[in-house]
DNA sequence: TGAAATGTTGGGGCG
DNA sequence: ACGCCCCAACATTTC
């Protein structure tokens, strides 16, 4: 072929890029696009610190490419109508995009694929974003996996496929047409929520950086400090592989050779716990793509009658950070201002969520979309199930966490809780996680009494559970 | 990738 | 010396 668009949509790089580096294989000429597209066209919730995440990598891939000698043509508006008009322009035979798995996005694929076939221009789709998708590991029956371990079982069982090799220039820049290219919202602050206050840097180069300094030493005790929200124990990736600002392949050919140089067991341990939580992705991919459903109600259909309360303010004090609950409220109050929060932090803000608030997991998982850098509609949706108990795999229903006992466990000391909630400033260690056992000092301190008291709340919640059983 | 309730055991204080 | 009780520590069951 003379000239195939490359089409960047969550794969904002030009390293280990399955259509990009098939595009430079195959055409004489690549013309990298970029497309900015109203969040309401694909059906997501584009909050505004993962928009401003995204134009960040966006402006990071543009002076990659330019180094490159490729100009990215940025167009806003929607894709259908884009795509045939800049194809003509272009005069190109194709266009190349790496697949997406959502099944809202895979309908958008289809409407793409026609029109641009009306315009008789082909439209080819690589698999990326995943090492083995939806089809790809099935039960002995055939069916798809909806246990976790055995699907990671499975899934290890697989060859490794190596990184694809970067994008590179074929053609002498001069002969590429002109095109016209839109401006993007500027900084993250014009689009910007108020709380904003600090999200972590996108782009490629830093993602790769930080895959190195992981791999480094850290992924080694990520066993144990992955635990530990006041520690930086993780690796940070997850807002990239959600942007596609590092790909899959690369992340684990850093973590087999990391896995490799393991002094001991318990480091060999640790790899291997992180390669895990990467299979966890890949477990709800599949899950979402397979049981499409699950993106509008609880994947065991009977839990769809749980009769949850409906409260607004308690809701708003979740969202907020003012449940009375210091590490409840810590990692709200991180969510918001930074679009991050630790995977331990998510566990218990959703079960107080579902299980002491006793609100709609649904609820929770928009609010997160909306907040979250790295929201990703499969594995978001597959860790609300999971805490609400009503999915794949799920938490049974009686598994209720004690936020008291979590953050003491967890946040030993309430580094955390401290970090991100001022009014505690004045307790001591053994009582930050509990600040009503000082009735004064809460007082003077401003810091909201709990809303709800967990130990009623708890009842409440078996009982809510134990009604739709009966049924 | 729980926590609470309940059951069991054994050491030690005490009459 | 002995039985009784208390209760911490641990184990098991239940939600």
């Amino acid at each position: 072929m003379k000239t195939v668009i490359h089409w960047f949509r969550r794969d904002l790089r030009v390293r280990d890029n399955v259509a990009l580096s098939e595009a430079a294989r195959r055409a004489e000429q690549v013309i990298p696009v970029f497309i900015f597209e109203a969040a309401s066209r694909t059906g997501t919730d584009v909050g505004a610190a993962r928009l401003a995440f995204l134009l960040q990598s966006v402006e990071s891939l543009r002076q990659e490419l330019a180094e490159l000698g490729h100009a990215l043509v940025i167009r806003c508006g929607p894709a259908e109508e884009i795509l045939p008009k800049l194809a003509k322009e272009a005069g190109a035979q194709a266009v190349f995009a790496n697949k997406r798995h959502e099944p809202c996005a895979q309908h958008r694929d289809e409407r793409i694929t026609s029109a641009l076939l009306n315009a008789g221009v082909g439209f080819e789709l690589f698999k990326d974003a995943v090492v083995w998708e939806e089809t790809e590991i099935l039960t002995q029956a055939g069916n798809p996996y909806t246990v976790f371990t055995p699907y990671s079982k499975a899934w290890k069982s697989k060859p490794i496929p190596s990184p694809r090799p970067k994008l590179t220039i074929r053609h002498p820049a001069s002969r590429i047409p002109h095109l016209r290219s839109d401006t993007l919202p500027a900084t993250p602050d014009e689009v910007g929520h108020p709380l904003l206050q600090k999200i972590p840097p996108g782009g490629e180069l830093v993602a790769l950086e930080l895959l190195r300094r992981f791999m480094a030493g850290p992924v080694y005790g990520y066993g144990m400090s992955r635990n530990f929200p006041a520690l930086d124990g993780g690796s940070n990736l997850s807002p990239h592989l959600r942007a596609g600002t590092i790909g899959i392949r690369t992340i684990l050919a850093g973590l087999n050779k990391a896995k490799g140089k393991a002094a001991n067991a318990e480091a060999a341990k640790s790899c291997e716990t992180f390669l895990n939580e990467l299979i966890w992705r890949e477990f709800y991919t599949q899950v979402l793509h397979n049981f499409p459903r699950v993106a509008q109600g609880a994947f065991r259909p009977e839990y769809d009658r749980l009769q949850w309360s409906e409260n607004h303010d308690h809701f708003a004090a979740w969202c907020a950070g003012r449940t009375g609950y210091p590490i409840v409220d810590g990692a709200m109050r991180c969510l918001n201002a930074t679009g991050t929060m630790h995977n331990r932090l998510r566990m218990i803000v959703a079960m107080f969520l579902t299980k002491d608030l006793l609100l709609s997991w649904q609820w929770g998982e928009r609010y997160f979309m909306q907040q979250l850098v790295d929201g990703d509609l499969a594995a978001n949706n597959g860790g609300w199930q999971w805490s609400a108990g009503t999915g794949t795999d799920a938490a049974p229903y009686f598994r209720i966490f004690n936020p008291v006992s979590q953050a003491e466990k967890f946040d030993p000391g309430g580094d955390f809780a401290r970090r991100w909630v001022p009014e505690l400033a004045g307790f001591p260690g053994d009582l930050i996680h509990q600040p009503w056992k000082n009735l004064p000092l809460l007082e003077k301190s401003k810091y909201p009494p709990r809303i709800v008291l967990h130990e009623e709340q708890r009842l409440k919640c078996l009982a809510l559970f134990k009604a739709v059983k009966k049924i």
